[in-house]
DNA sequence: TTGCAATTATATCGGATTGATATATTTTCT
DNA sequence: AGAAAATATATCAATCCGATATAATTGCAA
């Protein structure tokens, strides 16, 4: 699963311009999928050669044209027949866990720090989710969003209950440390 | 943060191959960073040329050389520099949470079985976490494992008791589908 | 003991993707 | 009036993945 079928999801959900899309992955689809730019605009011109979407282009003095995007019926039977696929696995990059890995080479302030910051900034996406979702239209996105929630939550739970491994170990690091 | 700095982390706990080096990325950073060999090799052969890493070849009949690297001193330096960076956002990719936000568009069954293997497939994960997370040698890399364990423990539950949600979704979603 | 599968091992390549950058107008807020 | 943010399209170098090629060795079962 790619982007280019991404774009073809969001575009079963309602017509858009390249720039709504990308809108829709960061508000609908940022717990699961990133996608930017420079993907994205590539995407809709193959689509578009194979006929998958469909486009239609409003001039404009100045500036490119201003293009809106359609799935085709082609476009809906390609999506039915990608998300009918056993789906890969996650792909998961955490640059914080990565420096966790390695924090018995960083002063333990630091890695201290670091745990506050990662478990304020997840308190606020819960919040921020707490007051979203309740909005969504449908029982599949309240679903969705009850999930990042859930998984969030379980993260601040463990890293306030378990820290103490960690920064005693940092500790001793420090000391050891050249 | 980038493949090249993981490689060099890597060889902050000891000389390797880049054989040994991918397979430290499944068994130690597998929860956490995902490296191939198509970028582990290139990155190697850059930190060499900047002198980061130092490498002693071992001619051997008939294939290439069996290579061992070695961080250098200013390789430790330069990861250290990097780790002490704010980490960037975590990035990730579910396909599996693509295709349950296009639930409406498969039958109900197909959702209820996506949902039962995800189950047993994040299980199985926690089973062989409970017998390996008990071996590791630090506790920081314990509270790791410990980690993983936590928020895949997380998902199960939610899956359990909201997949009814996205069930009663999916059954209206394949009526309404043409 | 033979023969097969798995593991050890290096390496490359096309294609996908990111993050930064360029450009320019309109809208909103102060 | 003027600044900042949002709207909008687009490209590019650098990065990275997944597949593939190649080949010897090791372990194990028939």
């Amino acid at each position: 699963m790619d982007i280019r079928t991404l774009c073809l999801g969001i575009l079963t959900m309602g017509d858009a311009s390249g720039y709504e899309i990308k809108k829709t992955f960061e508000e609908r689809l940022g717990l699961m999928f990133h996608a930017s730019y420079g993907s994205i605009y590539p995407s809709l011109n193959k689509l578009t050669e194979e006929g998958l979407v469909s486009c239609r282009a409003f001039a404009q003095e100045k500036r490119p044209d201003k293009k809106i995007y359609s799935i085709t019926s082609s476009g809906r039977y390609k999506f039915l027949n990608e998300i009918m696929k056993k789906p890969a696995s996650d792909r998961f990059r955490s640059e914080f866990l990565v420096t966790l890995m390695f924090a018995h080479l960083l002063p333990a302030a630091t890695i201290a720090e670091l745990i506050d910051e990662r478990i304020l900034e997840s308190q606020r996406k819960i919040e921020s989710m707490n007051s979203d979702c309740a909005d969504l239209p449908t029982d599949r996105e309240q679903f969705l969003c009850g999930y990042g929630r859930a998984v969030y939550q379980a993260e601040i739970d463990y890293l306030q209950e378990n820290r103490h491994l960690l920064e005693a170990d940092a500790l001793m690091g420090t000391r050891a440390a050249e």
